[in-house]
DNA sequence: CGAACGATTAGCT
DNA sequence: GCTAATCGTTCGA
């Protein structure tokens, strides 16, 4: 019990390219303001990489993606909704991965609340759902993500994680960077 | 300086 | 399945 406890509260190493980071990412937990739960559902960004916002190098928008890992890149998308990222690989390269779905464990009420909604199957099914649920805004963008008001707390050892395309992009449709936890009833889609 | 375009979502057909 | 909502960022002229 003791080793299974120590397991779960260990802190993510986000050092490691972003594809194996937001594979790693698949169970942890993610709590801001310790509101939060089990992250089900990442993609991940590179600067090599068409899809991703630091392609064509640093721009005002995400600066916070070449600065230092294990912090906070966080944009509004489509105008309207705020998006989560975690910095990974090392300072300057600009990588990062997309939080895009968690099953809802701590702080519910609060979430439903600021969604307007009861049903917990889509309380955080996106990542536009997930930051209006968690109350993210730029003010948490370029924030450490081993200090308050963020915990991110590694994944228990064996999670199932499926893979496929990301999401909502129009280039490098064919990469499989998108990934989840298998069956889970809390991605944003299903996975083919 | 203008215009096009989203790493989306909710609501309607 | 299709589309409006909504606005900051990015890129071309």
């Amino acid at each position: 019990m003791i080793e299974k406890t120590a397991r779960a509260l260990r802190p993510v190493d986000f050092a490691g390219d972003a594809q194996v980071v937001a594979r790693r990412l698949i169970g942890a937990t993610l709590l801001v303001d310790g509101v939060g739960g089990i992250i089900v559902e990442t993609e991940a960004y590179d600067r090599e990489d068409p899809a991703s916002h630091s392609f064509s190098g640093p721009t005002v928008r995400n600066q916070a993606m070449f600065g230092p890992p294990g912090r906070a890149y966080v944009y509004r998308s489509y105008g309207i909704h705020w998006c989560l990222n975690f910095v990974c690989r090392e300072e300057g390269h600009g990588a990062g991965v997309l939080i895009r779905a968690f099953e809802p464990t701590a702080g519910i009420a609060r979430m439903r609340a600021m969604r307007g909604l009861d049903d917990l199957r889509l309380l955080c099914s996106g990542p536009g759902k997930l930051g209006q649920a968690l109350s993210i805004t730029s003010n948490l963008n370029g924030c450490r993500l081993d200090r308050q008001p963020f915990r991110v707390l590694a994944a228990p050892a064996g999670v199932e994680v499926v893979a496929g395309p990301r999401i909502g992009i129009s280039r490098a449709m064919e990469v499989p960077w998108r990934f989840g936890l298998a069956g889970s009833r809390f991605l944003s889609a299903r996975f083919g």
